[in-house]
DNA sequence: CGGACTCCTGAACACATGGACAACAAGTGA
DNA sequence: TCACTTGTTGTCCATGTGTTCAGGAGTCCG
């Protein structure tokens, strides 16, 4: 999103279009182990941190060597970069808007969901996010100051509307999302400490349903809302 | 709590006392500069991780001699040890134990004023945590799996003993732990992502009573209950 | 003072790591 | 086929890292 990473090296062209005036596909040898190697980077940097990961594992995660690896992503800095572009990208895709006609359990319940849901499908991704953010966010902090800055107000206001016209109780609302944030993704990021502690091996379907039903059940009674239906 | 990483260097005499029958006390320079250590430890490593935090950069922010740090802690691992045992003894002090008898408003509340005040002052240790757990705890599973584990059942029950008593409403106990747990860590560790949101450069005290105020609010309206007063 | 012990530290070392590079293989459109 | 681009990989190197070690300084007490 803040910068476009994709294969500095060996584009020769400005525009796909090469000395000669051939054009060349963007290749999907490219695109697939552009994946492979992405995959492999969630798993090594949420589980290292940016500077306890290393490429040779990243490499051997990906099965490839690692001048292979370096072919593709020059560096390690801008490996992690490409990485965090597509997590944003892929997490922008899912969060529909909220408006003030909305009916707000719905739309808090729904939002409820919608985050314990990425918790599950995408848990590398939710602590990847949270050690940068922990670690500082040295790499987000563009983006925390402004998308992420707006994303909140814009919410907030839509929840303070709901609030003025008497429709829930009188609860700060950046506060509330902060309270989704947290409450959702901790089933991704302290899924260890949840499994050892409830002695589990695995996360079911069934926890996240219940996960979810939990939360939507107290935060909206919270709120002073009614379960919808 | 688990090891006892004191000093495994440097001790010739079993008991404090040596071959010629003197006695040695344990010495303030070694307890001063232990504290020093594990201070900059926790910076370095809540920073960076395990693996990206280095003993160099330790010894810097404790304003050591790398030698030096390394003649108190013999190596990384049990500095790293070391710290967290601190960290868990510290932690212990604080929680006071809930019993069936008690208001579950009250407890509650005062469960999660605990919690916030910790964010407050030890947003260190919290993150520590966070990042060890992230990482997989592979310093902390046994922790987990056998004290922590305890904590909660222990809980789990006397707020499962309020619910049949008609006291509160029925929700999964384990489920309020781990919402009071996440809502009111965040504040610690999501620290720069709510500075950011929120445009602000420092916390201040009103920012951690407005937190806790909030979480109180809606929780205890969660679970059914009034404010206590 | 002198001895016993604690505390301190520079130097050295084996090893891992990020990255550069050059040579080579494979693919692609005419 | 040819000309050129794209993809692959082994090797090399400077730098950083955890840890050892040997010797020296500081401290305490009889």
């Amino acid at each position: 999103m803040t910068n476009n990473s994709v294969a500095q090296a060996a584009v020769s062209g400005k525009d796909g279009k090469n000395a000669n005036g051939r054009r060349y596909r963007p290749g999907r040898i490219r695109e697939r182990n552009r994946e492979k190697i992405l995959q492999a980077a969630e798993e090594e940097f949420a589980q290292h941190g940016y500077k306890g990961a290393t490429i040779q594992n990243i490499a051997e995660r990906a099965g490839l060597p690692k001048s292979n690896v370096l072919y593709y992503f020059s560096n390690k800095k801008r490996m992690y970069s490409a990485m965090f572009d597509d997590i944003l990208g892929r997490w922008n895709k899912v969060f529909s808007d909220i408006r003030p006609e909305d009916d707000p359990a719905r739309a808090l319940s729904s939002f409820i969901r919608t985050k314990v849901e990425m918790s599950r499908r995408y848990p590398l991704a939710s602590r990847l996010f949270a050690m940068e953010i922990i670690q500082g966010a040295p790499f987000l902090m563009d983006h925390l100051r402004t998308n992420m800055r707006e994303w909140v107000r814009g919410r907030a206001e839509v929840i303070q509307h709901w609030i003025d016209d008497g429709r829930m109780a009188e609860v700060d609302p950046v506060q509330l999302i902060f309270l989704i944030w947290s409450s959702t993704q901790h089933y991704a990021d302290f899924q260890v400490q949840i499994l050892m502690v409830e002695n589990k091996a695995e996360y079911e379907q069934r926890d996240f349903d219940h996960a979810a039903d939990f939360l939507t059940d107290v935060i909206l009674r919270g709120c002073g809302l009614e379960k919808p239906q």
